[in-house]
DNA sequence: GACTCGTGGGA
DNA sequence: TTCCCAAGAGT
């Protein structure tokens, strides 16, 4: 392919050979994926779905590939299309996204599906001011809608790309004041020829082969045009700035089981954390570890019996909740409460910590029926 | 620009 | 264990 001549070309030049090497890797190399077009359907004229690009890229925002692909097909096997989604009852998109973390996606994600239905013809806008302006679509997801599924020439820049950028020209400046530096470089290498592709490239690229740590330089298609790779450690890139520690708070979870097996659960507020999502009653979660965590902050009087100790970790604290249990024969839901059925627990919009708490309560509850 | 906002997996 | 972090967006 292309001789190493680089310190002999101009910059443009070494850029659209990094472009090249890329996307040859990438026709070998690349991932297969469930809402991903090969390369090879690509030239066939086969053109991905803008539905299934978007609703992937919404999942994958601060999401691994593994943990999106079963809510991936459970979307799109229950809502196969943008208008399907827009007619969808709300809290049923909220009980499917439930575990997957970061709630505000999910409403966002409807009403987005809401809009689009409503724009001519039910589709996507196909270019990145459009998509940019619709609920749930910052910068990143509108550029890489745009590049993949509409072959938009958009620069794309995720935590894949900021890393690979980086470290190919050795950017010592912090993120996230590095994004204007980076995204410029972006748009010089960007293949005009295949903007999806090379989109897909860098992130496949950021994934497999220049890792956060220990990345495989031996395998990698750009490590003779990379600076890091030659001048020092490319581990040393993306520089970032410290982070703060994580305070921890803690409280009380109240299990309230019926005869039949049902459990008292309620609706969070619509905003904020775990926002809309369903939770058993707690009490409120405080800073202070001294806090008032006994029985008797319960909603209302049983005989609440100790189940143990749950802990789980947000983004921006941790956290214990001590569980209680207590059987009840009354039928009486408080204000704002519901009694769920045991079958239909495994179905609630439960966050994955209270999922934690009701297990401690009552083990085996959150994965039975459905 | 600085916070808020989940979760699970890997080193 | 502890830390890092994964295809960021909204405020």
């Amino acid at each position: 392919m292309a001789f190493r001549t680089n310190h002999r070309k101009h910059a443009t030049d070494v850029d659209g050979t990094i472009a090249t090497l890329l996307l040859d890797w990438y026709d070998v190399h690349h991932r297969e994926l469930p809402w991903r077009t090969t390369p090879s359907d690509l030239k066939r004229g086969i053109r991905p779905d803008p539905y299934r690009v978007w609703l992937s890229e919404i999942m994958l925002q601060q999401t691994t590939v593994e943990a999106v692909k079963p809510y991936f097909r459970a979307f799109v096997d229950k809502w196969p299309d943008v208008g399907a989604l827009a007619a969808a009852d709300t809290e049923d998109v909220m009980k499917a996204w439930a575990g997957l973390g970061y709630y505000s996606r999910a409403r966002n994600l409807k009403a987005c599906a809401q809009t689009v239905a409503l724009l001519p013809g039910g589709r996507f806008p196909d270019d990145e001011d459009g998509l940019r302006a619709l609920p749930g679509i910052g910068p990143y997801t509108a550029a890489a809608i745009a590049s993949i599924a509409f072959g938009r020439p958009a620069a794309v820049v995720d935590g894949n790309v900021e890393r690979v950028v980086t470290r190919l020209f050795s950017i010592a400046t912090p993120l996230p004041q590095a994004k204007v530096e980076i995204r410029a470089h972006v748009v010089r290498m960007l293949a005009a020829t295949r903007p999806g592709d090379f989109a897909q490239a860098m992130m496949d690229l950021g994934a497999t082969i220049c890792t956060p740590r220990r990345p495989r330089c031996m395998l990698c298609p750009l490590r003779s045009d990379c600076s890091a790779v030659v001048s020092g450690d490319p581990e040393l890139y993306p520089v970032k700035p410290a982070k703060a520690e994580r305070p921890q708070r803690r409280g009380a979870a109240f299990v309230a089981v019926r005869s039949d097996g049902a459990v008292l659960l309620r609706k969070r507020p619509g905003k904020g954390l775990l926002g809309g999502m369903t939770e058993v009653p707690t009490t409120d979660w405080t800073s202070r570890v001294d806090g008032a965590t006994g029985a008797d902050s319960a909603p209302f009087a049983a005989n609440w019996q100790r189940a143990g100790t749950i802990t789980h970790v947000f983004t921006h604290f941790a956290l214990d909740l001590d569980v209680f249990r207590a059987e009840t024969t009354s039928d009486q839901a408080p204000d704002g409460h519901f009694w769920s059925a045991a079958a239909d627990l495994a179905g609630e919009a439960l966050p994955s910590v209270m999922k934690k708490v009701i297990e401690a309560a009552i083990p085996g509850a959150t994965k039975r029926g459905r």
